[in-house]
DNA sequence: CTATTCCTTTGACATAAATCAAAAAGCAAA
DNA sequence: TTTGCTTTTTGATTTATGTCAAAGGAATAG
């Protein structure tokens, strides 16, 4: 799904409205395994994702990557805290796929937030429906078995599970790589 | 923390316009243990506490309570996505303590959206903020032994441990109360 | 003050999932 | 194809936490 198309998807910009608002975003091609921001950097860009795929992660002790979310095409991507907040990214963000994506930085954004009583009901309605999201995701970590978990993943990301390894998947789903695997069969 | 400081403390609001979005309010004192919402209802008020406690929370299969938040003062408190998507609610919403509250209807809140582009940006924020908590807790749930659990809840509310049942806080942190009451010895 | 109810702790046992280890399967480069 | 590297599966064992059951404390209403 393409920018413009999500946009107007979610308020009825006008095309002038439209126009300044895609101008401030840049069309870029970022092949896979990118990565796009460090933890403890602060994020300075937010992502739309086009066409492709990218996940948060973080370290935990020995070194182990711990998923936190996946973005796939028609989402904003970003380590939303930092972004937002100018706080450093608990997260890695990096691309697990060839991606088309568009960027904007924060000041743009600040710009457009502040120009465009739209845009803040953007913002808003973008951020309570990732509100929704990552509480379902919650309440499928916190009181569900690890098999109920994998059908609530298959729901959320239904185009994931064979796009992506394992191990990625089962850290998501809070859970090892070998429980995902038994599941699975 | 009353709501006027609250608005105050979140985007810079003339007085006048303070004093029409106060007017949208109405100051209600509510006994504890009253039921905001039910689970199914479509919820058509949003709270801000300004003393007092509540909760969210939902049933399990053998009517089992599962706390999914709880709402201090100084808090908006409702079921976030039948507010603001006009869906059913997935949870109750009920206070665990005599409570001053204010109240606002959705209509009114959609008043103040489309006339304020503050409110937007208001409605922006706390949903970010709000995101990043529940992000929090779905790691500590996702990823730590319930003792670190135990110590990630005493953090975010410290205020809580001695006023709540052990079972609503139990249920909180995805943990048996048996198994809470253990770790607090 | 006493009784009823609710809340918390403790104990014994069961179990889902983690860990450790290694084999098998896929995939990419030469 | 062969070689090497990564990912997935399988097996044996351990462990944290859940379940079931009951007793002890605390709070509330009459």
């Amino acid at each position: 799904m393409n920018l413009s198309d999500f946009l107007l998807s979610q308020v009825p910009f006008s095309p002038e409205e439209l126009e300044e608002i895609l101008s401030c975003f840049e069309k870029k091609e970022i092949p896979k395994n990118t990565m796009l921001i460090q933890q403890g950097e602060i994020s300075r860009t937010l992502y739309f994702i086009e066409n492709g795929m990218g996940r948060s992660y973080y370290l935990k002790k020995q070194g182990k990557e711990i998923t936190q979310w996946f973005f796939g095409s028609g989402k904003f991507m970003a380590s939303a805290d930092s972004f937002f907040q100018k706080t450093p990214s608990l997260y890695y963000l990096e691309l697990l796929e060839d991606s088309i994506v568009y960027t904007i930085s924060r000041e743009k954004m600040d710009m457009l937030f502040s120009k465009y009583h739209k845009m803040d009901q953007l913002g808003r309605l973008v951020s309570i429906e990732m509100l929704t999201k990552v509480v379902n995701k919650l309440n499928a970590i916190q009181f569900q078995t690890a098999k109920e978990r994998y059908e609530y993943m298959l729901e959320e990301f239904p185009d994931i599970y064979h796009r992506i390894p394992l191990g990625h998947i089962a850290s998501y789903l809070g859970m090892t790589q070998e429980t995902l695997s038994r599941i699975r069969r």
